[in-house]
DNA sequence: CGGGATCCGTCTTGATACTG
DNA sequence: CAGTATCAAGACGGATCCCG
């Protein structure tokens, strides 16, 4: 789908279900590391949260670092890049708030 | 995916591939009717974007009005639930426009 | 003729079992 | 416990068909 549209350029690298979610986990929660990922209460496949955290370490949103040696390790952080979505979220957050019966602010309420 | 989360709630409404593109095009370039948005560079396919509107209708996102009996056509036209969503487009844009390179505003420039 | 339904091959998803 | 393999189910994308 390449356009110089910027709307199309975002929703390439962050237009799917999940991507979206794992941003808003290492924002507003602090998550760093996959279990953390995996205990969220939408319960990421983990097939797909392993995709994902490829995929968007290789479009520069995250940078993996490793904290640990034996067995290998290693934690997720927002780039800058990634940190930015942040407005975008905002938005949607309070679009849902106001049209969507039933959300909750803060979105991620410990269940 | 249910739960609470605001912005699981909107993904689950407009976190796919194309119903945003089909909001941009509303709301940027006031286009209202079926091949007005098979026009578009992208290039949505028939059967997406057929079902995309009846998707959105259903969601409250846009309302369809017919304009001719014969052979029955309709309009879409954005509610204010999804008008709303501009804030959230605008904030995309925003993110493009810095980060990925090569992205032009206004976001669909007649190509 | 143009909206949009249908068909079909392909790619993606999601659940879950599995491995180091 | 992080990540991979497997596989069924569904979504996608393209082509074509149908109908007013």
């Amino acid at each position: 789908m390449r356009s110089p549209c910027p709307i199309c350029a975002a929703l390439d690298l962050v237009g799917d279900k999940w991507s979206l979610l794992i941003v808003r986990d290492m924002i507003w929660l602090g998550k760093t590391r996959y279990n953390q990922f995996t205990d969220s209460p939408e319960h990421i496949p983990t097939n797909i949260l392993a995709d994902r955290l490829k995929r968007m370490e290789r479009f520069g949103l995250i940078q993996s670092k490793p904290y640990q040696d034996n067995p290998p390790r290693h934690e997720y952080h927002l780039t800058d890049k990634g940190l930015e979505l942040r407005p975008v979220l905002i938005e949607m957050i309070h679009w849902a708030n106001k049209h969507i019966p039933g959300t909750i602010t803060p979105p991620v309420p410990i269940d």
